[in-house]
DNA sequence: TCCAAATCGGAATCTGCATTCACTTTAACA
DNA sequence: TGTTAAAGTGAATGCAGATTCCGATTTGGA
C-alpha cells in the first residue's frame, strides 16, 4: 500500500515537471559507488559477529566500530536497529532453508530428518545469544520462513510414511522440538555447551515410539 | 568475604565507641513500623504481577505504580532492580521445591516424576514472560536451588530403579527437559499456549524407551 | 497529645543508547 | 583533472528508565 502510493506520487511528479524542464538535464542516474556496495556487506557481517557476541541488545555503536565505519553510515541504508536485525534474520533463515532442502533430497527420510535436526541444533548453539530474538521477529508471512515451514512439513510426512516416525507425529511436533532445543541451548551458561545432541536423540526416540 | 569484613568492622566500631558514650542514650531500637512491614510484601507481589505481564524489563516505575507506592519506597529495601528480581526468583523457586518434595512422597516413582514435570510445565507456562530471566539469575550455590537439585536427583534415581526410566537416564536429562520445556513455552506467541503437554509426553516416551 | 526516627513520595539527576544532522570526503562522469 | 552527487563521520540531540535526594508524612513511644 505504502509502496504503491509512493510510486504513484513519483510518477505524478515526473509528469508534472515535464512542462518546465530547464534548470537541470532530465536525470542521469549515476552508478552506485563501489564503497557503498562493499559496506553493505561489511555492515551485515559486523552485525552478525557482534550480535553473536553480545546478543541482540548490542549497541549500534559497537556494530559500527566492528565494521570500521561510523554509525551514520549504518543508518544510511538500514532505517534502524530493527531493520538490521531483520536483515540478519532473513540471511540466517536462508541457511536453514537450504539445509531443509538438502535433507529432502536424502533417499532415506529418517536420515534426512535427523541430519536436518542436527544442523538446526548446531546452528542455534553457535548463535545461542540471539537465535531466539531473530526467530521471534520472523513474521509467519515471510517468504523464506513459509518456504522452510513447507519443507519441514514434507520432511515430516516422508519420515512418517517411511515408518521412521510414529503415525500421529506432525510437523508441529518437529517445530516444537526445534524451538525447545533452541531454548535448551540458549539457557546454557557461557562456557559449556548444552547437551542438545543427547536431548535430540532422546526426543527422537519418543517420536518414533509414540 | 565481604560480609565477614563488614561485621568485623561493626564489631570494632562498637568496641571503639564504648569509652565515650554520652551524647545519646545508648540505643533504643524502635519496633519496625507496620506500614513498612506490610509494604515489603506488597512490593514483591506487585513485582510478580508486573513481571508476569511485561517481562523482566518492566520499569521500576510501573512496579511502584502497581504497588500504589513511590519508586523511592522500593529502593528503600531493595538495592535495585536486580535485587527485586532475585527476591522474586527465590520465592518462586521455593514453590517448585515444594512440588519436588511432594513428588518424592508419591509411592509410585514414575507417577511422582510425571506429576512434578507437569507442575513445572504449567508453572513456567504461567510465568513464560520472565521464567527464563529468573532461572538465569539463580546461582548454583543458592540454598533453595541446591536443595531442589538434590530432590530432582533422588526423584530421577527412584524412577530409574523402579524401571520407569531407562537405565542410563540421569538427573541432567531431567533438568535438560525442564529447561527445554521452558524455552518452548517462552517462545509461544502471546495468545495461544505452547503444546508443552504433548511435548512432555513424547519426551518421556523417549526417556523410557532409550 | 507531642517528639523524633523511620518512611514515603516523586521530582531531579544520571546514564546509556538510538537516531539525526551539518559537514567532510570520495568516486563517477565529463 | 574538475564538478558534483552520493557516501561517510561522529558529535549533538532526544528519550526512556534506573537511581538518588530531601522535604512531607507517619507511626512508635513517652
Amino acid at each position: 500500500m505504502k509502496v504503491k502510493l509512493h510510486s504513484a506520487l513519483r510518477t505524478l511528479a515526473t509528469v508534472t515537471s515535464q512542462p518546465n524542464r530547464q534548470p537541470k538535464p532530465p536525470a542521469a542516474p549515476r552508478a552506485p559507488r563501489r564503497d557503498a556496495l562493499r559496506n553493505d556487506a561489511i555492515v551485515i557481517d559486523a552485525a552478525r559477529a557482534v550480535f553473536a557476541e553480545l546478543g541482540p541488545q548490542a549497541s549500534m555503536e559497537s556494530i559500527a566500530t566492528r565494521a570500521g565505519l561510523g554509525v551514520g553510515t549504518i543508518y544510511r541504508r538500514f532505517p534502524g536497529k530493527d531493520a538490521l536485525l531483520d536483515a540478519v534474520a532473513r540471511l540466517l533463515t536462508e541457511e536453514i532453508d537450504q539445509a531443509a532442502a538438502a535433507a529432502l533430497e536424502d533417499p532415506d527420510p529418517g536420515a534426512g530428518l535427523e541430519r536436518f535436526l542436527e544442523f538446526v541444533g548446531a546452528f542455534n548453539a553457535e548463535k545461542r545469544r540471539y537465535a531466539s530474538a531473530l526467530a521471534a521477529r520472523l513474521a509467519d508471512d515471510d517468504t523464506v520462513s513459509t518456504r522452510t515451514a513447507d519443507r519441514v512439513l514434507r520432511l515430516t510426512r516422508k519420515a512418517v510414511d517411511a515408518g521412521y516416525l510414529a503415525r500421529d507425529v506432525t510437523a508441529e511436533d518437529i517445530k516444537a522440538l526445534i524451538v525447545a532445543m533452541r531454548g535448551l541451548v540458549a539457557a546454557a551458561p557461557d562456557g559449556e555447551d548444552a547437551p542438545w545432541r543427547r536431548f535430540l536423540r532422546i526426543h527422537l526416540a519418543g517420536l518414533r515410539a509414540d
